[in-house]
This record gives C-alpha cells, structure tokens and sequence, in this order.
DNA sequence: TGCCAGGCCCTCTTTAGGGCCTT
C-alpha cells in the first residue's frame, strides 16, 4: 500500500446517469497515474453499456450512440482497468459518485481493488473555503489552474482533478510544513470540521 | 418514454430540511 498521497491514481467515469443501483453503467473512464508528483501513465476507454443512452447525456458528456456501438463491452474495458489500477490508492472529485460506479462496475466482473479512496471535492471544501463552489471547473480558475479542454470527458476531467490534487497538496505542504504528504493526513482532512483545519494542519 | 441517488455539510439542527456535487 503506497502511503503518500502523490502516488496515486485519479480516476473519472462517465455513466448513463447518477445512481447504478437504478440500472445505470459507465460509458468511458479515464484515468491518471501520479507518482512523485508528475502524471507518470494514462487510462481512457470508451465502453458500450448494452443500451442507449439518453439526449441529456450525449449533450452532456459528447459521448453518442454511434460512438458507444463501435466500443468494447463494459466487462472488457473494467478489467483491463482493474489491472491499471493495481492495488493503487484512487481518488476522484466527488469520489463517492466515481465510487459507487467502480465498485457496481467491478463487481460485474467480480473483480475487486485494494487501494483506498480520496476526495478532492472534501479537501477543497477544508483547504478553499472561500471559493465561489467547488465544482471542478470553478476550483481549477481559482486555483490559477489553466483548462481549455473539454470538461465531462473522462480523461480530461481525471487530468483536471490530477491538476488541482496537486495544488491541494501544496497547500497542505505550505500550512503542515510536510512534503511529501502523507496519505493518512488527507484521508483525515477530508473528515475533520472545517473550522478545525488550521489546527488540524499545526498539529499533524 | 420518463424518471431516478446518495454522501456531505450547513443551520432558523439533532424528533429535519435543503443545497451542493457527481452523470
């Protein structure tokens, strides 16, 4: 089990909907390896979920139909990826959302992962309280983070989150004094009460 | 075809409700 939270790797799906235990599945995941702070390998595969999709969701994501039809199978793409994975620690904006679809996903093929979950939307809800929200794209501006690709493209989105994980950790580093970040520090963080962060920070 | 969830977090809270965030 790797224990720095600059190793690890950052994952984002997209999906027919919001919830898999409503019959909704994954239809391209992207993904990142960062290892010693610098993105190291990449993962993105489109996959065909066995039905169509709806309008709100091809306008949403650019994913069609006729995109879909010519993809592998959700099996074979989620085992190629519970390879990538590897027993690495995962994290995802929103990680319960990304969460729920991988373990739905795996579970299909009756694979499982080791690695543990982080959240960047949790620990920029602690470390940039004063951002306007925390959706994705708003913290990256915030953060001075350029973007110009396409958002809701599973790739591009797992790099974003990747960018902005990075920029947390500074954070963590200029106020905790800590490089590298421990994970077992951003895995509290995330639970700690807002306003007991800076102490929270002194005293790791 | 149309619709759907759930964890976190705040507060006018805890015998609850509603906004945020993900697709």
């Amino acid at each position: 089990m790797q224990c720095n939270a600059n190793d690890i790797v950052v994952l984002d799906f997209e999906t027919t909907g919001l919830s898999p235990l409503q019959g909704d599945r994954a239809i391209e995941i992207g993904a990142v390896r960062i290892a010693g702070g610098e993105v190291v390998d990449r993962f993105q595969s489109l996959m065909n979920p066995g039905f169509k999709v709806s309008g709100f969701i091809s306008n949403y994501t650019g994913i069609s139909n006729a995109m879909l039809q010519q993809a592998p199978p959700c099996a074979e793409v989620m085992a190629d990826f519970a390879d990538f994975i590897g027993d690495s620690n995962l994290l995802a904006h929103n990680a319960s959302f990304d969460k729920r679809f991988l373990d739905a996903e795996l579970g299909h093929i009756k694979r499982r992962y080791a690695g543990e979950f982080s959240c960047s939307l949790l620990l920029s809800r602690r470390l940039y309280p004063a951002a306007p929200n925390h959706q994705l794209a708003t913290l990256l501006k915030y953060a001075n983070i350029a973007a110009d690709g396409d958002f809701h493209r599973a790739l591009y989105d797992s790099e974003m989150t990747a960018k902005l994980w990075l920029a947390l950790l500074q954070t963590i580093s200029e106020r905790s004094g800590l490089s590298p970040v421990p994970f077992a520090l951003v895995k509290k963080l995330a639970k700690v009460p807002k306003k007991s962060v800076p102490e929270f920070l002194a005293q790791w």
